[in-house]
DNA sequence: CAGTCGTGGAC
DNA sequence: TGTCCAAGACT
C-alpha cells in the first residue's frame, strides 16, 4: 500500500490540477508539468507583495510593477521615489524599501540571478522563512515547506492541533513538512495555500468539497472553524494628531517626506504633529491663517486607530515654511500617497477649492 | 520575543 | 460598527 504522505500530496495535487486559480504571476500546472517554470523575478515580486496582503489587492500592483520594470535590473536602476510612489496604497512600506535593496543585491552582486536555495534566499532583504521557501519551491521546483497563515490553518485542522499560535508554530511546521512531496514542489506549495484560501477558509470551511476531508481531525471533531487557536491580542488604542495642508497661490502644496524608519517610512505626506494618545500639540509647519475643518479624518492601522484634525491655509507665493517642501500642482499625485494621506487630501481639497483662488 | 508595520474586504 | 484577517519580516 502507498504510504500516507504520498497519498495525501497526490490527492491535493490532483485537486490543484482541476482548481488552480489563474494569477498573473503563476504558471498553470499543465505548463509546469511540461517543464515550464515562472520567471524568478515574478515569483519574488509577487511573494513580497502577497505578504499579509490579499491576492485581489496585489494583482494590479504586480501588473504595474512588471510593466514599469520588466526585469530585476530595471527595478534595481529605478529611482527610490518612483518605486515608493508605485507601491503607495499597498501598505507595509518597509516591504518596498527592502524590495529595492534586494533588487540591487541581486542585480549588482549576484549578476541578476536569484538564488535557488532557501539558505541563500533567506539572507536577502525582505525575504524571511516563508518567502524563501516559496521562491525555492515555486520558481525552481526545489522541495521546501511553505508555512503561511493558510498552511498553519490547514495543518491545525488536519491534525487537530489545540495548542494556540504562535506557540504551536514549530509543531505546525513539522506537520506541514511531513506532507511536503519531493516532486512538483511548486505546484504543491501553491496547492496547499489555494486549499486554505478557497476551501479551508478561516470561517465556514467548505469541508464537503475538501480533497483532504478524509481523516481531518478538525472535521471529525466538529471543531474545524475554531482552529487554529490563537492567543488573544490586546485591543488597539486610539491616537490623535493634526495635519496641515497649505496651498500656495500657484497651487503648489506643502508636503514632507517621512523618515525611512517607522510608520509610513519613506512615503510623502502632509506635515503635522506626532500621533499620540494624548491631545496633539499644535505645531504648524509655517505661519499662516490656518482654518480647521469640521470633519475628522479617521483611519485604522494594525495597532491603533487614528483621528486626525485637518488644518488648511492659502499662503502667498513667497511663503517660507519651517519644514517640508512645496510640490508643484502638476507634479502632485494623490495616488502616490499612503491611504491615510489620501483621505486627508479628499477632505481638504474641496475646502481649498471653495475659498481659494484657481486650482 | 513581543511590538511594529497598512489596507481593504468579509461578516 | 467592530472584529478579524491576508501567500510575514524585522527589530
Amino acid at each position: 500500500m502507498l504510504d500516507q504522505k504520498q497519498d495525501k500530496s497526490e490527492i491535493l495535487l490532483a485537486w490543484y490540477d482541476e482548481h488552480a486559480r489563474l494569477m498573473p504571476w503563476r504558471v498553470p500546472p499543465e505548463q509546469r508539468k511540461l517543464g515550464v517554470l515562472p520567471d524568478p523575478y515574478h515569483v519574488w515580486l509577487s511573494e513580497v507583495m502577497l505578504q499579509q496582503t490579499t491576492v485581489a489587492a496585489v494583482r494590479d500592483y504586480f501588473v504595474k510593477f512588471t510593466q514599469m520594470w520588466p526585469t530585476v535590473g530595471d527595478l534595481a536602476a529605478a529611482d527610490d521615489g518612483d518605486v515608493m510612489a508605485a507601491w503607495a496604497g499597498l501598505g507595509y512600506y518597509a516591504r518596498a524599501r527592502n524590495l529595492l535593496k534586494c533588487a540591487r543585491v541581486v542585480a549588482y552582486d549576484l549578476g541578476g540571478v536569484f538564488p535557488d536555495n532557501e539558505a541563500a534566499l533567506l539572507k536577502l532583504p525582505g525575504i524571511g522563512p516563508y518567502t524563501a521557501a516559496a521562491i525555492s519551491a515555486i520558481a525552481f521546483d526545489i522541495p521546501a515547506t511553505v508555512l503561511d497563515g493558510n498552511v498553519e490553518r490547514v495543518m491545525a485542522r488536519q491534525f487537530g492541533v489545540m495548542e494556540p499560535l504562535p506557540d504551536s508554530k514549530e509543531a505546525l511546521r513539522k506537520l506541514a513538512a511531513s506532507r511536503t512531496p519531493q516532486n512538483r514542489a511548486g505546484d504543491y506549495a501553491q496547492a496547499v495555500m489555494d486549499l486554505g484560501a478557497t476551501i479551508c477558509t478561516p470561517r465556514s470551511p467548505r469541508c464537503g468539497v475538501c480533497p483532504w476531508a478524509q481523516g481531518c481531525k478538525g472535521r471529525e471533531q466538529g471543531i474545524a472553524p475554531q482552529l487554529p487557536k490563537k492567543r488573544k491580542k490586546a485591543k488597539v488604542p486610539t491616537r490623535v494628531g493634526v495635519v496641515y495642508v497649505a496651498r500656495r497661490n500657484d497651487g503648489a502644496l506643502l508636503m514632507e517626506q517621512r523618515p525611512d524608519k517607522g510608520l509610513l517610512g519613506g512615503m510623502m505626506g502632509w506635515p503635522g504633529s506626532e500621533w499620540a494618545e494624548t491631545e496633539a500639540e499644535q505645531n504648524a509647519p509655517m505661519n499662516a491663517d490656518w482654518r480647521s475643518l469640521p470633519e475628522t479624518v479617521r483611519h485604522t492601522f494594525t495597532h491603533f486607530h487614528l483621528h486626525l484634525k485637518v488644518m488648511i491655509a492659502d499662503v502667498p507665493s513667497d511663503a517660507a515654511p519651517f519644514r517640508g517642501v512645496f510640490v508643484d500642482r502638476e507634479r502632485f499625485d494623490a495616488n502616490a500617497l499612503p491611504t491615510v494621506m489620501r483621505k486627508v487630501w479628499k477632505t481638504a481639497a474641496p475646502a481649498l477649492v471653495e475659498t481659494g483662488q484657481d486650482i
